[in-house]
DNA sequence: AGCTATTCATAAGG
DNA sequence: TCCTTATGAATAGCT
């Protein structure tokens, strides 16, 4: 009892493999704890995802779900980087060509959540055609789109 | 000094605005000093992102980056779906044929990042002509796998 | 897994 | 927003 030297936490790699494991075991349990409390108390959106040294992994999400959150991430990533990039609104920004935009958008949306949900080994030939009908279905607009912003370009309208 | 009424945590959503956002301020920095201390001390890979109830990003990733590690849940997720799903690796597991799935997947992830990263509103001519190249090579290759799997179902090799 | 001394996080208030 | 401090919560080390 009277033995202890509980000194300051050193912020450093626990290098004793027990000691390490327990660690884990009892600070992850902190770390989702406070991550559902701050979801609940605060009511923002969380997504956690850690893996133990030895590979486990272990997640929690406010939202539906993990995907859900990433998505908006990258989203809102996307619409940051978009903040350098200003010219664009100047040449294509009326009504139609923004119902054009989102209709484009939610494709690609769809598109990106197959590609990462999916995994081609494991599509038989009906998944396989699922995809393939999204991905020329995109193309048909994606050359629409194309042609459309080269007329622009060359003062066609 | 002696009015104060610190009962035990509620866990419910905090109804006044300025407290919440002022919880969420504090707490915010504590879960996310709690992710990098497991990180550091008990060598685990950590991918945190919160938002906001203002809707702004707040994120900690203790490896390269969130994407890094989303990469890994989804695979890790993935892999345990095959448990339900053995059959696969009988119709299509040899050598050469985990070469070409290994081919397209690296393309499917290529096109997933490309479809989150891009806001379509506002490529030029040029970004929609290498989104259409992947789309192409994409759909050639889909369409090359689905015959070779059409040709295993029925026999033929 | 359970216990307690200790450190840490944080709610309320200034 | 930042500081203080009383108090509750988390956890390191041990068993």
């Amino acid at each position: 009892m009277s033995t202890s030297k509980r000194g300051r936490l050193q912020l450093k790699r626990i290098e004793d493999k027990t000691s390490r494991q327990v660690r884990f075991s009892k600070r992850r349990s902190g770390l989702f704890k406070k991550a559902f409390e701050l979801a609940t108390l605060c009511d923002a959106e969380v997504a956690l995802l850690v893996f133990s040294p030895a590979g486990k992994l272990y997640e929690y999400s406010s939202s539906s779900s993990i995907e859900e959150t990433y998505t908006r991430y990258k989203q809102f990533t996307s619409v940051e980087k978009d903040a350098n990039n200003k010219n664009v609104n100047e040449r294509t920004g009326d009504i139609q060509n923004n119902c054009e935009d989102t209709s484009n958008s939610n494709i690609l949306n769809e598109i990106s959540d197959r590609c990462t949900n999916m995994n081609i080994d494991q599509m038989d030939d009906i998944e396989l055609g699922k995809l393939r009908d999204i991905l020329v279905e995109t193309l048909r607009q994606t050359e629409t789109r194309k042609v459309s912003l080269m007329e622009r370009a060359v003062g066609m309208n």
